[in-house]
DNA sequence: CGTATCATTGAGCTTAGTCAAAAAGTGTGG
DNA sequence: CCACACTTTTTGACTAAGCTCAATGATACG
């Protein structure tokens, strides 16, 4: 009973296990050292990857696909605290109050887990390991911050395009301005702390006026940036002219 | 030029310097052994204790008053994104985007400061230090995440409901249902993402309705903890019966 | 090809923001 | 100690942004 969620490996088109193993190697990273330790692990879409009990015993990497961390609150409603995609830690330090769980968002998910026993042991005796543990915990304060920032925006409208925006820069691919968006417009609602009908008439808004282009319905792309950073406010003095 | 701010030391009625170190050493923290290498300066209301430049080269703890940390918006806008209260830390990884100042917000605000680059050396050497910064570094991600929890609320009636729950759960001087509230109406408004009015609404509310009394404007003593944490909803069912 | 989920759009209602003014503290100097 | 100016807090009236309910289109998936 190691795992409380039965993960099935995909062996799909390529073998599983060595093909993400070499994906995990190519993306660099702060534990690169030690990825011999880690459990690579596929997820379906809506599955579970930890809840609260589990995340205090891993420290987690995702390594394509994306997450959620979700925390219900007693009226049953939904907030996502977290986004997690390619490329970020997570389960490091959940708060004792929030029994937070992270489920994958997209098919196929696939996370790196590291023992966190073992991998604390290794950092008494090296210092260098300490501090890439160190290093990754300021990567997650610095996530949180964004998330912080932009749940602090009064309009829909800000806090859409700066969703935008921040997924531009966390899913940075070469092209920018084009971005696959991993979630749901119920998700980004979650994330947002707005209503999916208001998320949905921002984008529509935003694209009315030309600061994006929806290429399908979950693929946008950015035209004019500056809108999405100020939202409504100046968008008349930008569009006037 | 070390300091930007120039604070002079308040030497009332004790010897400042001897008192603040004392004090700091009989507060519990992990950088215990650390103190001899802190600074301890106290400051005056409203006065910056460091701004975005100057953040990555200390490590801050706040032995006595209060802090917050702001980050204004390209409309003028502030928003609170961190309020720091006896026994916190803070100052480890501000964002790169956010020029978050932090200023105290009460009078004779007294704040230790480490040097960075000292502590680093010495976390490589001791890895009990080592361990003691990433500590450090999960409180401050829990209590961000206490902070998105409670900005993700729907409701005003919520949000500053549950702003004082945080209040009476961090500044826990053993009588927990009596909070002396560190700052005005305006700074909670701009920590919890609503209107000064609103703030002052959603406390008279709650004091009408009797889950709270208002010892003083600054004082409030909560009687109904249950219906702080659930907001309007159930609100009849409870004072119903 | 049908079904379920996701996305968009509209109409009415509620909440919170804005503007404005009064009331209650707070601190200063006479 | 009081009067004064200043800030903070509260309350009211109006307005606007977003939520809810509801219906329709679009997509994905078996």
């Amino acid at each position: 009973m190691n795992f409380a969620v039965k993960p099935r490996v995909q062996s799909s088109q390529i073998n599983g296990a060595a093909y993400y193993r070499n994906l995990l190697s190519t993306q660099p990273h702060p534990l690169q050292n030690l990825d011999a330790l880690a459990v690579i692990v596929p997820y379906h879409r809506g599955q579970e990857i930890c809840s609260q009990g589990r995340s205090v015993e891993h420290w987690y990497f995702l390594i394509s696909g994306a997450a959620r961390r979700c925390a219900i609150r007693s009226d049953g409603r939904r907030q996502i605290v977290d986004l997690l995609l390619p490329g970020d830690f997570f389960g490091l330090a959940f708060g004792d109050q929030s029994d937070a769980t992270v489920e994958a968002v997209a098919e196929n998910t696939v996370v790196a887990s590291y023992p966190r026993p073992r991998i604390e042991v290794l950092a008494e005796s090296d210092p260098k390991i300490a501090r890439e543990l160190r290093d990754i915990a300021f990567e997650v304060l610095s996530r949180m911050e964004t998330q912080l920032l932009i749940l602090g925006r009064i309009t829909a409208l800000e806090k859409v395009g700066s969703f935008l925006l921040e997924m531009s820069a966390r899913l940075s691919n070469g092209d920018t301005e084009r971005i696959a968006l991993p979630i749901s417009r119920y998700d980004i609602a979650d994330y947002l702390g707005v209503s999916v009908e208001t998320v949905s008439r921002a984008l529509s808004h935003l694209k009315q006026r030309g600061a994006i282009k929806l290429l399908s319905t979950r693929t946008v792309s950015i035209v004019h940036r500056d809108v999405l950073e100020e939202g409504e406010r100046d968008a008349r003095a930008n569009s006037g002219c």
